[in-house]
DNA sequence: CGTTCGCTTGAGCCTTTTCAACCACTGTGG
DNA sequence: CCACAGTGGTTGAAAAGGCTCAAGCGAACG
């Protein structure tokens, strides 16, 4: 699946010094010289939305970093029914370590932009470097405890709490990002990732409920829709009381 | 929280040898000289039905694996709604590695043993053995991919399907469990662990609504109601049909 | 022998889904 | 330049699946 190495590649010494995995993910547990010696084995690879990472039942191929952009993990049923069971940011990964079948479709959302390594190099550099396991190790328990939050969400929330549940996680994933680039403390608004259908997939809703509860949201003052694409939250507690969520801590997705 | 050492813990070297976390289990990777020196910091509890054994956001005291029994892990929300996240059978572990809190309860669904470990001689067990700090790293992206699964079913599948999943992983796991002991290939009859109550809290249903789609799938003749806590399944496929099952290796719950 | 807990059943209601139509925007080709 | 198709988003009305509420049953247990 990786494409072949590019001229981009070739900088790869200079460019992961200043990765997002470096400063704050996986790479973060390695020194600037293993940085160097690793950035040999991987390579940049760019998505365009919609276009399928990883392929459910397939034997992977490689693993991989989230640099830039969105990725939705989805499984099927037998009938077609759907539902995204994680959104990946900057700084997580997409593949199945371990196995011999990647359990779900990785899709890019948006544009997405991923720093690929074969299946052998990564085993080997995890086994070269307990750190970097241990990293990925406490990631994945991370990712246990966030998909717990979400069966609350999913068997247990209002149609409204949920997609409040969303907005508040996407915005705060948008405070996040933004504090890392700037030192702007607040975000009063913010865009969108995902179109409705997804947000209904992740929400186990269907997108004409989704529409409809924005809609609430935003005549109860909780939001305000700037346009399709961008809302503005004016208090963030509002918001996350709206969404139900049980403590801030929750919210590592 | 974990008592004093009972008489029973200084058999602890023999029992150690013959328990079910030997045989497949996380000291599956020791040899059987580890193992004795490991049973030296263990030791076992008993949880009666309904007993708390871990308390949300409580720092963790002990990590532990279930022997016997089955171990429910709930989230709350704010309002007292609730949601049964993971059941645990014998082999799986209790407790949240690397992290201050403990993100859930952990409460004895039936009479459980634990084999319990104080936090610091089970970190220090991991960063001595490697092997079981990678059969409880691999053990994690288990649990993870089978809470994406449950996550399917709580997003998207009907109350019928929720049930049938439901029984058709108890009669799994009664099926697994049963050809350790015997090699009794086929089980036409299994017993149910929880309540009506707590299936429904698993499901993200009503227990109402768990009763009425009991009754369905037997007078559909997928079940057959033996009393209120036992079932025959007759066709195992049909089964797995009515709960919409992706695969049967999904099922590692 | 009464109480409690778990389970069952029924009736009505309500949230969310389904279905269908329509709108807004974008890119394409005549 | 405009008709056209395609995609994503919005709205309304009707249907339905599951929930709520209420009552009753049965086994276990003190």
């Amino acid at each position: 699946m990786p494409a072949s190495r590019t001229a981009d590649d070739r900088n790869a010494p200079q460019r992961c010094q200043s990765c997002v995995l470096r400063q704050t993910g996986i790479c973060s547990a390695l020194t600037a010289e293993q940085v160097t010696r690793l950035s040999r084995v991987s390579h940049h690879r760019t998505f365009e939305p919609g276009e399928v990472i990883l392929r459910s039942d397939d034997k992977p191929m490689f693993w991989a970093g989230v640099v830039t952009g969105v990725v939705k993990l989805t499984k099927l049923l037998v009938d077609g029914r759907q539902q995204i069971v994680d959104l990946l940011f900057p700084s997580d990964f997409v593949g199945r370590p371990f196995s011999k079948q990647t359990p779900y479709f990785a899709e890019a959302a948006v544009r997405t932009e991923l720093c690929c390594f074969r299946i052998a190099d990564f085993e080997k550099m995890l086994s070269d470097n307990p750190d970097m396991k241990q990293h990925l190790f406490e990631h994945t328990l991370n990712k246990l405890d966030t998909a717990h939050d979400w069966m609350v969400l999913l068997g247990r929330k209002t149609a409204e709490e949920r997609v409040a549940s969303l907005l508040y996680l996407l915005v705060t994933r948008a405070r996040l990002a933004q504090s890392l680039d700037s030192k702007d403390a607040c975000v009063p608004s913010f865009e969108l990732h995902l179109k409705r259908e997804e947000m209904a997939s992740f929400l186990g809703l269907t997108y004409e409920t989704v529409i409809r509860q924005i809609k609430a949201l935003d005549s109860q003052g909780i939001i305000t829709i700037n346009s399709r694409r961008e809302f503005s939250v004016s208090n963030l507690e509002t918001l996350r009381l709206a969404a139900a969520w049980v403590r801030a801590e929750d919210l590592t997705i």
